[in-house]
DNA sequence: AAAGAGGGTTGCATGATGCAACTCTATGGG
DNA sequence: CCCATAGAGTTGCATCATGCAACCCTCTTT
């Protein structure tokens, strides 16, 4: 019995899930936006099995997520790269890190935060409407 | 051999994911987002198998993003509800929703949309600094 | 008395994960 | 020349998670 796949419904929400829903997928692209982009370097970050990483960064390669290429031949090497598909999953990553800071870590602890790389300026991410910049709120929106 | 936790590691990805991101978890979720709160209901909308729709929902409940109540007594029936913790999730499904339409679907496929319930109006989500109003820019940012 | 409806549980077969050991190419000593 | 090390995976095996269908239990309706 194979797990079922997500995909075919025309939900736009299972169908993202079908490419990135898989256990560990989202932490190897978290990786990946943080510049981690080698083989060993994601295995030891994530303390994942390597035959499960291999499997994740050929599905990612394929779905066009990410980009294999070489660092150095003679060894041949290979680095992972985020393609524009896959640095346009920021704001999942960036609401599942809000949520986490808010309602999965203990109220003590340090929470990780967004800064801007110049300014050194905390981000607080707030999702809006693009017209009129008005928060979305989930009881006054249906889905069509 | 367990499937790993992803807990205890203090990125809040990694703990959100550890409590929503196992197949079909998310999903059940924007089901009773919808307004889907019933056990046959949400089996036959999604296409799960029971049992393991029966685990998810339990999980979920402990978790404290669903609330089991009864809506009858004799013969007793519940449903599900979204609890305060649960309605949070709402920026998460919006950006995965966002990036299926863009990324996930075939191009001619009639998109998902948000609309405004009194208005109708469609509402384009955007991720933006609450300090600024300004999007988010990857590349600009750090996390820290 | 029989047939639903609603909300699950149980058993079984198969897929997905975890772990450790092993491969393969190439470079750097001694 | 021979061995050790590095990087990037692959292979085998054991165990967990999922899918499916059938079943259970409590009422209510015909």
């Amino acid at each position: 019995m194979q797990r079922k796949s997500l995909a075919g419904t025309g939900c736009p929400v299972a169908e993202t899930l079908d490419v990135i829903g898989e256990w560990w997928t989202l932490l190897v692209v978290r990786d990946v936006f943080r510049g981690i982009r080698r083989f060993d370097a994601l295995q030891e970050s994530l303390g994942i099995a390597r035959n499960i990483l291999a499997r994740r960064l050929r599905a990612l390669v394929a779905a066009g997520i990410l980009e294999k290429r070489p660092y150095a031949e003679r060894p041949p090497r290979y680095e992972y790269r985020l393609t524009e598909k896959g640095r346009a999953l920021f704001p999942v990553l960036v609401t599942l890190m809000s949520w986490g800071n808010a309602w999965a870590l203990p109220a003590e602890s340090r929470k990780v935060r967004l800064v801007d790389a110049e300014t050194g300026r905390t981000v607080e991410p707030l999702l809006v409407d693009a017209a009129t910049g008005t928060p979305l709120d989930p009881r006054k929106l249906r889905l069509a």
